[in-house]
RNA sequence: GUGAAUGUAGUUCAGCUGGUAGAGCGUCAGAUUGUGGUUCUGAUUGUCGCGGGUUCAAGUCCCGUCAUUCACCCCA
């Protein structure tokens, strides 16, 4: 009897053309990450429950996948990046120099219900810098999401921010502190459910005109310095908060970044660690698939596990959402291999010349390989085609014996007839320059 | 976790009120192009997601289950 080949729900396969395209922008984000000083770091994918539950509850406690060890140790799996990391300071406090700033692509699990663009395993590319709290880092992180997206090939892409503060003093005015979980929750929905519904919502909750100070509030004027303004008048005056926008707000127009990124203030979810700034990102053409990009600043987040003060501000990029939504919206023309020249077999005892002609183009950096049996040509076609390999190299015994060969473009169908080694090394450099990106 | 929709050949889909499954594309073989894009001829594929039930008879009705998608919740 076999066993009927199948996964768990949420998790995936990925295929070659998939891990390759998942890899590419890998690359891209570590090198985005490491053009700002950044560190690599990594964590187990199994810690204690204790440590990654905090003194939490709620909602990451229902999506974490938690179970006994041999041991009979209660553990969990990591259900995002921050609060490992948050572990890792407190634990590695003594050797870490501060700022500290550090990058860690990782997968993260969460037992919660699939749908498009929600998986149970996914990859978190989380970026933070920790030890200090200044405008300039929340500026920084802010840059590296734009730079990251633009890494990543996405240009149409909103970033939203907003200040935690600010709302937090405007509720307090209003004398809603208590309530600001339930008024935080109801005021997130506006893009969803619309003006109307939301009031209806915060009605519940609170009399009519407070209800529509905060409709007030939440909804952005049509730039972010009249936004602003209007949520210091209703939060009763400029404060730190307004003030850390503003610097904020100055230096991205100083680097004229101020294209993508508006204050949204009904922006206000996220974790509950947030204490400042927070930020979310969303494609232009997919809004409805949620965050790709968020973050934020929390001030007192290895209060946990430490003593030390230990103010923080990142943000994620959600590599398989992001994915799922590029592959929506343009369909990527997936390569399925990276293979730059394939040399077809045209007579098995030549095999040994074959393979010294692919090692002399590994020395030029070229991606190569033999094919390595003997096949009627049509099928060696057919198999270069599968792979997605641009050229080939058909050298039978004539041509081995005059040292040439013929260089085959195979897309296009056009060859370059009886040309030496060197030649055809100085035409595929020439033809990958131009074709591949 | 709650509510709903969908699940048919590799793929996109068809299959009306129940009567033992079909098309395009693809794939494969042969012929013809000096080394495959054309053309011609022929061929191929399905536990109708899975498991039960109703019925003389189920892809088609009912129940369960799994997966996907959508909404809620939450989030990347």
């Amino acid at each position: 009897m076999l066993i009927q080949p199948r996964i768990l729900k949420g998790f995936r396969d990925s295929l070659p053309e998939q891990e390759i395209e998942k890899s590419a922008l890998i690359k891209n984000l570590v090198k985005t990450f490491e053009s700002f000083g950044f560190v690599p770091i990594d964590t187990p994918a199994l810690e204690l429950t204790e440590v990654l539950l905090g003194k939490g509850g709620g909602e990451t406690d229902k999506q974490m996948y938690r179970f006994q060890d041999k041991g009979k140790r209660d553990v969990s799996m990591r259900f995002d990046l921050t609060v490992p990391f948050a572990r890792y300071m407190a634990q590695h406090y003594s050797e870490i120099y501060l700022p500290f700033k550090r990058y860690h692509i990782a997968k993260v699990w969460r037992g919660e219900n699939t749908q498009r663009g929600r998986y149970r395993e996914f990859f978190q590319c989380d970026f933070d810098m920790v030890g200090v709290d200044s405008a300039s880092s929340d500026f920084e992180i802010l840059m590296m999401m734009k730079a990251s997206l633009s890494a990543l090939g996405v240009d149409k892409a909103t970033i939203h921010i907003n200040h935690r503060g600010i709302f937090n003093r405007f509720l307090n005015h209003l004398g809603l502190a208590e309530k600001s979980v339930e008024v935080l929750r109801m005021v997130d929905k506006l893009t969803k459910i619309g003006r109307e519904k939301v009031l209806q919502g915060l009605s519940e909750y609170t009399e009519k005109d407070k209800a529509e100070l905060i409709l007030d509030f939440i909804v952005a004027e049509d730039s972010f310095e009249k936004t602003l303004k209007k949520m210091c008048r209703l939060a009763g005056g400029p404060g730190e908060d307004s003030q850390r926008m503003e610097d904020i707000w100055a230096m991205a127009k100083e680097l004229e970044l101020q294209e993508g990124i508006i204050l949204n203030p009904s922006i206000t979810r996220g974790l509950d660690y947030y204490t400042g700034l927070v930020y979310e990102t969303f494609l232009d053409e997919l809004p409805g698939l949620g965050s790709v990009c968020s973050g934020g600043r929390y001030n007192n987040l290895a209060s946990l596990y430490s003593k030390e003060e230990l103010p923080g501000v990142g943000a994620s990029v959600g590599l398989d959402r992001l994915l799922a939504g590029l592959d929506e919206i343009n369909k990527n023309n997936l390569r399925k291999s990276l293979t730059d020249v394939i040399i077809f077999n045209m007579d098995p005892p030549l095999s040994g010349q074959y393979h010294k002609m692919a090692q002399q183009l590994r020395k030029q950096g070229i991606r190569c390989e033999v094919y390595p049996a003997k096949k009627k040509l049509q099928g060696q076609f057919k198999f270069a085609e599968q792979k997605d390999i641009p050229l080939g190299i058909i050298c039978g015994v004539q041509e081995m014996e005059t040292g040439t060969l013929n260089l085959k473009d195979l897309k296009n169908r056009e060859s370059w007839e009886s040309i030496s080694l060197a030649e055809a090394i100085e035409k595929i450099i020439a033809f990958l320059d131009r074709e591949i990106i």
